[in-house]
DNA sequence: CTAATACTTGCATGATTGCGCAAGCATGAT
DNA sequence: ATCATGCTTGCGCAATCATGCAAGTATTAG
């Protein structure tokens, strides 16, 4: 036997660290959606107060899901005076959407190959 | 005054189609996100009872978590006999990431121009 | 027919999550 | 100093969600 199929392949575990939970569980609100379409469509960092007017909660609430976005690393915080300028990490977001689709085909053409 | 920068841009609509909630509601559990890297590495349709052997849980949480999957378009299932194979939707789930990744990048870029 | 296999679904429970409100903290204005 | 602004955070509540168990359906085997 050349190519042991019982075992997962090894692409399996740069599948997985490619599917971070976190990325997800941030994009998964409807509310935290709507800010990052807002801050991608703005083309710019918004405040708090500019990012809260697209989504009809309280600030409190836009502050929370910018702080959680924060932590996911889809946007980055910059304190300006008594502002803070959350900003679109575009770059980072984009190529970890595109690495995550070429690991998913690279893994399903691979196991394709193994369980032929 | 050449462009209106106070009205959200036409990109965003776009852009808001891409980003539906309910694949990241699929995509931001654990236990989901393993069975997709499982079934994307078999490179092949999973049983049920194939899948629930990558996550430690009981059966029919991940018949539950199979059907939300389907539910999403992340995986088709076809039934054969009495076992149901679940397989990974490959093309659409990577073109539907590529394609948020390039509609947030056009909005990102129409908006630093139409902001500067 | 009965029995076994493969999967789905109703139900109850514990955990997580999103929310508004109010208080707190830091910074800037007067 | 006092006040106002911008944001964050503790608290409590309601809603959602993931889980196991048990019952149910569908298909195959004997």
């Amino acid at each position: 036997m050349a190519t042991n199929q019982a075992l997962p392949p090894a692409c399996l575990d740069a599948l997985e660290a490619h599917l971070e939970a976190g990325l997800f569980q941030a994009l998964c609100d409807p509310v935290r959606l709507s800010l990052v379409a807002h801050l991608a469509a703005s083309g710019r960092a918004l405040t708090v107060t500019e990012a809260s007017r697209c989504c009809g909660i309280h600030l409190s609430g836009v502050s929370r899901h910018l702080g959680l976005l924060r932590r996911a690393g889809v946007v980055v915080a910059e304190k300006r005076g008594r502002e803070v300028h959350y900003r679109l990490e575009i770059a980072a977001l984009s190529s970890t959407l595109r690495g995550l689709a070429d690991a998913l085909e690279v893994c399903w053409e691979q196991g394709q190959r193994e369980s032929a």
